[in-house]
This record gives C-alpha cells, sequence and structure tokens, in this order.
DNA sequence: CTCTTTTTGTTGCAGTGCAACATATATGTA
DNA sequence: TACATATATGTTGCACTGCAACAAAAAGAG
C-alpha cells in the first residue's frame, strides 16, 4: 500500500504529523529490506531515523553529531556505509547541489525521475516525481543523441509556506 | 552572432575543430567583459582556457595541475575565485554531480535553464537549451506550489559517438 | 601622484569522501 | 556444534573540496 496516494508533488507542511510520518517510512524500510533479504542494522536504522527526523537534508556530519552519544563519535566512513545502503534501497536521496542526504518518502519504482524542490529560506526539500518531465527530458536528450539513464533535478526556490510569511 | 546556430543540443563530436572552437569561445569571452566592463585577467583567461581545452568537466585541482609552471602552482582559493568570477558572467558552469566546472559554449540568455548530458563512458559534457524541459518543470513546480528560481538539471547517460563503438 | 577599488597571494582550516586493513557479527554447511 | 564464508563495523589515514581572513600588489579615478 502507498503511503502517499496523490501522484503529485510533496512538499511537507510545517507542523505536519511528523511522528507519524517517520514511523510509516521506518515500517516502509523494514519491509523493503525483508523482501530483499537486506538488513537494516542498527546504524543504518539510526542514520535514517536521522534524516527522516529532518525536513532538511543533512550532511554527513550533521549525521556525526546526530548519532554520537556520551564521547562516541561515529566515523565518516561509517555513515558514508549506511548512506551508500539506504540510497541503494532507494531510501534516502543525495542532494548534489549541496552534498546532503534527505530520507525519501516516495515509493518510487527504481529508475523513477525524481524532481527535488529545495526552499532557498526554510531548507525543506519536496520530491515531485512528474512523469511529465521525465518524458520531455527525456526527448530533449534523445535530439542530442544522447542515451539518458539517471536524470538528476534539483530546483531551487521559495515554497509556498516561506512565500506566504 | 550566435557561435552555434543551431537552438538544439549541442554534443561535442570527437576530432571536431576544438582550436577553433576554443578560440572562439575566448573571442566571445572578452567581448562579453569588455560590454560588461569586467576584466578578464591573465588567471581567469588561463582558468577559462584550460576548461575549453577539455569537454569533459575539471575539478579544482585538475585545474591548478593545469595551470602549474615550474614548481609554482596557484592556490586553490585563485583557482576558485577566477572560477566564481568566470560562473558568474555565465561562462563556466557547475556541474554539481561531480564536484567540477566545464566552459560554456552556448549563448545564454541569463537565468536560461541548461540540461547537461554527462556520458557516463568518455567524461564529455553536452549541453541542451530546451525551452519545452524548462516549462514542463516549471509547472510540476508550480503544482507544488513552490516558486523555482534556478533548476539544475544533469543527465548521466551514454553519448551518440560511445553508444557506436 | 595619491587615493580607492579590484585582484592576487598567503596562511590556515573546516567539510567531504573514501581506501585499506583489522575486527566482529551473521549465515550457511558439514 | 564447529567451522567456513560472507557481510558489517571499527580504525587509521589521507586526498579532495571550498572558503575565510588578512596582506600585498596592480589597475583605475581624480
Amino acid at each position: 500500500m502507498p503511503r502517499k496516494t496523490s501522484a503529485e508533488a510533496i512538499f511537507p507542511a510545517p507542523g505536519h504529523d511528523h511522528e507519524r510520518c517517520a514511523s510509516d517510512a521506518i515500517t516502509h524500510a523494514e519491509a523493503i529490506c525483508a523482501a530483499r533479504a537486506e538488513r537494516l542494522t542498527p546504524i543504518r536504522r539510526r542514520v535514517l531515523e536521522a534524516l527522516l527526523a529532518s525536513h532538511s537534508p543533512l550532511g554527513a556530519y550533521d549525521l556525526i553529531d546526530r548519532l554520537a552519544v556520551r564521547g562516541s563519535r561515529p566515523a565518516p566512513i561509517t555513515i558514508y556505509r549506511a548512506l551508500d545502503f539506504l540510497r541503494e534501497q532507494g531510501l534516502v536521496h543525495r542532494i548534489e547541489s549541496r552534498n546532503s542526504f534527505i530520507a525519501c518518502v516516495h515509493n518510487h519504482d527504481s529508475g523513477d525521475p525524481v524532481v527535488f524542490l529545495i526552499c532557498e529560506k526554510c531548507g525543506t526539500v519536496g520530491e515531485a516525481a512528474s512523469a511529465a518531465v521525465a518524458d520531455t527530458i527525456k526527448n530533449a536528450s534523445r535530439a542530442a543523441g544522447f542515451t539518458p539513464k539517471t536524470p538528476l533535478i534539483e530546483i531551487s526556490g521559495i515554497c509556498a509556506h516561506c512565500k506566504v510569511a
């Protein structure tokens, strides 16, 4: 069952039921990993939880800070390995223009191109999955004789909530 | 006068007249800077030339290597400052997904969104300026109540020349 | 020629990202 | 159960990215 019914863009409203949204995503991650016989180990889970606790993308060192407990900090490589795993499973995306990472709140078909909407004011990142965008881009690429694989689309701007304020 | 007549995608063919293509671009850069009363200093010019000598994007340290002469290497900040300038003038683009830079071979109207086509095999980067892509993306953003500013579109794939081989 | 602005040089550092190897933990198999 | 294998994590170390802050030099304006 999809966690989001709308196929449209998703931009998290401030003050939405975030606890719920995050715990749903964890449940989803467990299901995905179980189905694929992959292991959602404690570290991987904690990295995912930290990302889910923020709608803004987090850098690797933000994650280190958030996973640190009583003087014990995970090494960068530990975080990167967890991120690699989560990205392979499609549970986390990398925001290239910010060198940072965000938990995925879609159910992607793998390879589905995603459009990231990055608010310059509040830093919140929304995802939009648009077949129209995907098609247009494929056509434009083919016009250049180019065989596209993974489109990367990141758009800076102002989200609806910040625009009002 | 536009250096490219086609409004279509541009993917440099291996073995094209690169000397010519690069020297045209330098001429264009001089014209741009003159018109804006900006200074295309020797360092800025050499950075641009180094980028023009490669259709693959170069990292900042690649540029340091290429500008180094007889034991004297420019400091990273020197390169970044030149790149900042060139980017402000629209003469250079940053490829976010690779942390690297490429000389622009278009005549952009400023703010024009550009699609980068990055060949996974040969590393060559082509540019496509597509109004259709720009429009589609704007619409998708607006559907989420998002006010887009600067779309960033980078597509990995295989270019026509590598596909044949 | 002097003052001001712009550009470059120098030093230093924080963030990003991963390689290579060692250790520990799971999983499978006899 | 004991052993072999595969997977995951810990440790060390380092290369690349990117820029801040200040000093020195060069270009332009009056």
